[in-house]
DNA sequence: GCGATCAGCT
DNA sequence: CACAGCTGATCGC
């Protein structure tokens, strides 16, 4: 899952088009690592080359995509920087491991713009944060670097996770250790079919001395990318006492039979692993209600393999960084402003971030507002202009709705007086408005001041012309704080509190909440109903 | 008819 | 729940 850049920014990282407008095509893109959900949009009839990435995820991405060029990409690699040419002046590129998959990298684009790190998908462990260079990194916590980030760029995944994730390292001895444990078992199946888990297979292969049985006909793209990154623990014959099981679909039915065939000839049980941290997320957060006895009993244990109800043994291998992990990078790097590269905003739960991260922070010259495509040479206009629109115009038109929180939105004049309201804000007096999820309060207000605060809701800026009349081009999404409302914390986040998640939207508005950073509203009940008999009102007419 | 995107699922 | 990814339906050219 990725984000669009602010349009202040002449790069994209992970996202590639369509654009429907040149004006709003980034001038340079950058993909940070193979997996499929962040290569989305990349073909030969959507050529926005060059794309930058390390040889090794050009390799991948080469080998699922024959028919894309070599030419379509421009080679970086860890610890190397480029210098980009931009009209808007050139900046430099650095790439640094991010500890995830093979290939993948974080990128540290410093210009005019500012310093900002993306960090892709990353597990931001110490070691990791050592590589980055070392004026940006505190010496310890507490102590700021010489020179401050203005923005990050964050993979917040596992932001919620209040586990202590074991290192990679560790998981993989936990692995081995698990297999020692289970010298009858006559096959061991690993689930490790992803791009990312490939240490553990390299490991177990050393250690146990043999290579890994990958069935090239129901696993190929599996077996070519294992060709290209370990080739030496691959191999054909299915004797090896190692297999590669299959991750999807419908792991446990499958490893559930395996063990029922075993059970059913007499034979011993083989030995089921699945390397993720996705078993151990699930019962992080409050699933009093909905969780089952199954989850409720589980006594976790990170420390060891731990095996479940279906007689799949888990180890938390995380590609993720956990909270504790991004808590203790946050503090390191004393970033101005964090950004989450996932929906529903995460970064807004970290505590670095409510403590750390507010608009007040930002002069009038500071790149911040020319990242958000604010202009701070503001000329006089009048109250109105021919320019507005309103939300509920804009909403005709897309066929859809906000929900309920956005009952109270109220046409917002674009543009020119739009900054120049927002600028003219005083910190103290009108505090806060913030352009990235949940607005961030002053720093001298205490968590428990923090939650009394009332209701956020937001406001859609909408900017027109008479060619995006049909497709409204929405410019800024921020919030204000409304002093009159008696309604604890953010309505505007409900969507992300809520265990349901927010697929009602269209594509496009869903996006454009994403790369604002703010969680996706869902339309209102009534207006699904709406929607569904429609659907299923042309779904007739077809028979 | 094809590729891109979305919805739904695990 | 949700990682990354699959399938099948639908959309748009």
């Amino acid at each position: 899952m990725a984000i669009e850049m602010p349009r202040g920014l002449p790069f994209a990282v992970d996202t590639f088009g369509p654009y429907t407008s040149t004006k709003r095509r980034k001038r340079h893109h950058f993909l940070t690592h193979a997996h499929k959900d962040h290569t989305v949009g990349i073909s030969p009839s959507n050529i926005v080359f060059p794309i930058y990435s390390t040889s090794l995820t050009i390799s991948l991405l080469l080998q699922r995509q024959p028919q894309l060029d070599e030419s379509f990409f421009v080679r970086i690699e860890i610890g190397l920087s480029l210098i980009v040419d931009d009209l808007d002046g050139e900046f430099k590129v650095t790439a640094f491991d991010a500890n995830h998959c093979p290939g993948a990298v974080m990128f540290l684009f410093e210009g005019s713009f500012g310093n900002i790190l993306h960090t892709g998908d990353c597990r931001l462990t110490h070691d990791c944060l050592q590589s980055l260079p070392e004026k940006y990194v505190g010496k310890r916590l507490g102590e700021a670097p010489k020179c401050c980030l203005d923005y990050i760029f964050l993979d917040c995944t596992f932001g919620k996770s209040s586990h202590r994730f074991p290192s990679k390292h560790s998981a993989i001895i936990q692995i081995i250790n698990c297999i020692w444990n289970h010298p009858d078992a006559p096959v061991v199946y690993l689930a490790c079919d992803m791009l990312g888990q490939e240490d553990v297979l390299l490991e177990v292969s050393k250690t146990f001395g043999s290579k890994i049985y990958v069935d090239k006909a129901t696993n190929f793209e599996c077996f070519k990318s294992l060709m290209v990154i370990v080739p030496e623990v691959v191999t054909e014959d299915p004797s090896s006492r190692f297999h590669i099981f299959r991750g999807f679909p419908k792991l446990y039915e499958r490893a559930s039979a395996k063990l029922a065939e075993a059970r059913s000839k007499l034979q011993s049980e083989p030995l089921i692993i699945r390397p993720s941290a996705q078993w151990y997320v699930c019962d992080d957060e409050d699933y009093s209600e909905s969780g089952s006895q199954i989850q409720k009993q589980r006594k976790v244990r990170f420390s060891e393999a731990v095996k479940d109800e279906f007689g799949i043994w888990h180890v938390c291998y995380s590609m993720h960084s956990s909270r504790e992990e991004l808590e203790s990078a946050m503090q390191l790097l004393s970033p101005k402003w964090v950004v989450s590269t996932v929906p529903s905003c995460r970064a807004m739960e970290l505590n670095y971030v409510k403590r750390n991260c507010f608009i007040s922070r930002f002069s009038p010259d500071d790149p911040f507002w020319k990242l958000l495509d604010i202009d701070m040479e503001v000329s006089p206009v009048a109250a109105v202009d021919t320019q507005t629109v309103t939300l509920s115009c804009c909403l005709m038109s897309e066929e859809l709705t906000l929900d309920s929180v956005n009952s109270k939105l109220v046409p917002v004049i674009e543009s020119s007086s739009m900054k120049k309201q927002l600028l003219s804000l005083s910190p103290e007096k009108n505090l806060p408005i913030s352009l990235f999820g949940r607005a961030r309060l002053s720093s001298q207000e205490s968590d428990h001041q923090l939650h009394e605060r009332k209701v956020i809701h937001t406001q859609c800026v909408y900017t027109k012309t008479s060619l995006e009349l049909e497709k409204p081009n929405p410019k800024e999404v921020v919030e204000s704080l409304q002093d009159d409302t008696k309604e604890e914390t953010v309505s505007f986040s409900s969507c992300s509190s809520s265990k349901e998640s927010c697929k009602d939207l269209s594509g496009d508005l869903r996006k454009l909440y994403r790369s604002m950073n703010a969680p996706v509203p869902r339309p209102l009940p009534s207006l699904m109903d709406l929607m569904n008999a429609r659907k299923r009102s042309r779904n007739h007419l077809s028979f």
